[in-house]
RNA sequence: GGCGCUAUGGUGCAACGGUUAGCACGCGGCCCUUUCAAGGCCGAAAUACGGGUUCGAUUCCCGUUAGCGCUACCA
């Protein structure tokens, strides 16, 4: 006998082997973040399993797609390190495979042709246009489509068909969903849908309409598991009809719940950004991003938040699935980055600073592994601690160039609030070319050192040590905020040190 | 409008008939302190509402309400 888990599904559904799953992206816009946790869902359920996905881009709409958008979405994808071991497939280049199917379809019975005109809504089975995904929803009544044409008879001459299919009258279809359980829809509630658009100029018939490409697809391509948004429950029970009338078994199903915006409405550019682009552009770590995406709908059952990616691809199930629309909560999600700038393996965050800084220009070949120091005797080491040094104030990758710039280059400014607020007193430069002197004098260039002889320099000009420490900082990294005093001379170096607050002394002058 | 899905603090998740309803983000306070973070401690904050079922409901059932989804020759 078969095991059953609690929502009396086989065992099975959730460890087959053999695992193949799609993501199928259609290339109307960018990546938006919902698109991009189900890749991840996908991802992560066919890396546990050992299994095979696969990119299918869904362009069979010829007058909405735009294929130069395909490459943002490979972006997007390979950013946030969801690959893909076949593909990428493209549906405009499968037209074949749906024709026929289509015809398949017509000759069994199980479709046919619709000779209603193709401008929209105009057929007369409709009794008002669907809304539009506009506000002013609702609207007046309107009924499920069992278009005229299913008997057979209009044959408008010279008009060209497209191909529906034929909805049984009556009964239910049904179906196993690994996260929504059993549903069952009854067919009088499901459209006559188009499977293949009418022809244009003189081709016999267009393009597949997404139903039959999904169904002909997945099918061609072996999917043992459809992963994808719970927006698509509804279009289930079509796909479920169109295998049967294929002659084959639906794949196991898995709705995931829908990502909204802050305030739980459908999220949308108000709610801010939604292209995963837009994110890797602002700096976020793409292992923090994951993690953060991951945990939107799915959870590992117990209370863990921070989860390196490969404990997610271990722990991940659709089990732990959730069936609720998850809000898209940036605030968490920048908790999760700072979370990974502090918490990852330096060797881990490395790669990543060095991106953003080539990205700045501020990015020197000496720092990197296995390079020759530098002439001021900086090497990856140097690097390596530096980056140690500014990551627990880092919130975003981009800190690395702005703040901490200092750090990286000699050329940077001094922040006119940070001088503002840390050289009012009267006695700052006095202390600060001080300072320098003593330190000028070490022939031991460590923390310690450091510390002894600036608080010395402030006891003798009589001012508390806080006073010169928080001058210096603004002297030698031009910021009020920046990692601790000491530390960073050690980081910047003796020299360096000096010659700052030689500078920061003669900007008085000048001043 | 029809059909469907969902409903634990503001947010993300735990608790899958019996807990003082747990964790995290955010928020407030305190500690630490060399700026700012980080970190530590403390605190406010939830089972949408109404009916059932049960010895006992956050948990199961029904209704209401709300949100979301679908309702195209879009995907």
């Amino acid at each position: 006998m078969e095991a059953k888990d609690a929502l009396g599904m086989p065992e099975t559904i959730h460890k087959v082997a053999g695992v193949r799953v799609r993501f199928a992206p259609s290339p109307t816009g960018y990546l938006h973040v919902g698109g991009a946790r189900t890749a991840l869902f996908n991802w992560l359920f066919a890396r546990h399993h050992g299994g095979v996905m696969i990119l299918r881009i869904e362009d069979t709409d010829a007058e909405r797609n735009k294929p130069e958008l395909v490459q943002g979405i490979i972006d997007g994808l390979q950013w946030l390190g969801v690959d893909w071991d076949e593909g990428p497939f493209y549906q405009s280049q499968r037209t074949e495979l749906y024709r026929a199917a289509a015809k398949k379809c017509l000759s069994n019975g199980s479709a046919f042709l619709c000779y209603c005109p193709a401008d929209k809504y105009a057929g007369g089975d409709y009794a008002e246009p669907p809304a539009q995904d506009e506000e002013p929803k609702g609207g007046g009544p309107r009924r499920v489509t069992r278009c005229s044409c299913r008997d057979g008879k209009p044959s408008t001459q010279g008009a060209k068909p497209a191909i529906r299919f034929k909805v049984p009258v009556g009964g239910t279809t049904k179906f196993v969903d690994a996260v929504f359980g059993e549903r069952e829809f009854s067919n009088d509630e499901i459209e006559d849908f188009v499977l293949l658009r009418s022809g244009k100029g003189d081709e016999e018939f267009g393009q597949s309409m997404y139903q039959l490409g999904v169904v002909v697809d997945d099918i061609d391509m072996r999917i043992t598991h459809v992963i994808r948004g719970a927006d698509h429950i509804s279009n289930t029970p079509k796909q479920v009809l169109l295998y049967g009338a294929l002659g084959t078994t639906p794949p196991f199903f898995a709705h995931v719940p829908l990502i909204l915006g802050a305030d739980k409405s459908r999220l949308s550019k108000r709610h801010g950004a939604t292209d995963v682009n837009m994110y890797r552009a602002e700096g976020f770590l793409p292992e923090a991003f994951r993690n953060f995406l991951a945990l939107l709908g799915w959870s590992a059952g117990g209370d863990e938040e921070f989860i390196r990616t490969k404990d997610l691809i271990g722990k991940f199930s659709l089990e732990g699935v959730s069936r609720t629309n998850a809000a898209f909560d940036r605030p968490k999600l920048e908790w999760f980055n700072t979370q990974y700038l502090q918490k990852l393996p330096i060797e881990d965050l490395l790669p990543e600073v060095e991106k953003e800084l080539k990205g700045s220009g501020l990015w020197k070949p000496e720092w990197a592994a296995r390079a020759a120091p530098g002439a001021d005797g900086r090497d990856h080491a140097w690097f390596s601690k530096t980056v140690d040094l500014l990551r627990p104030r880092v919130r975003l990758l981009p800190d690395f160039s702005s703040w901490s710039r200092a750090f990286f280059s000699d050329e940077f400014t001094r922040d006119a609030a940070a001088k503002e607020k840390f050289w009012k007193d009267p006695k700052v430069p006095e202390l600060l070319a001080k300072l320098a002197d003593a330190l000028q004098k070490l022939t031991e260039w460590n923390h310690d050192a450091c510390d002894h002889t600036t608080r010395a320099v402030a006891e003798a000009g009589g001012v508390k040590a806080g006073l010169l420490i928080n001058a210096t900082r603004v002297a030698i990294v031009g910021q009020a905020v920046a990692p601790p005093l000491f530390d960073t001379m050690v980081v910047l170096g003796q020299q360096r040190v000096v010659r700052r607050l030689r500078d920061a002394v003669a900007g008085f002058g000048q001043a």
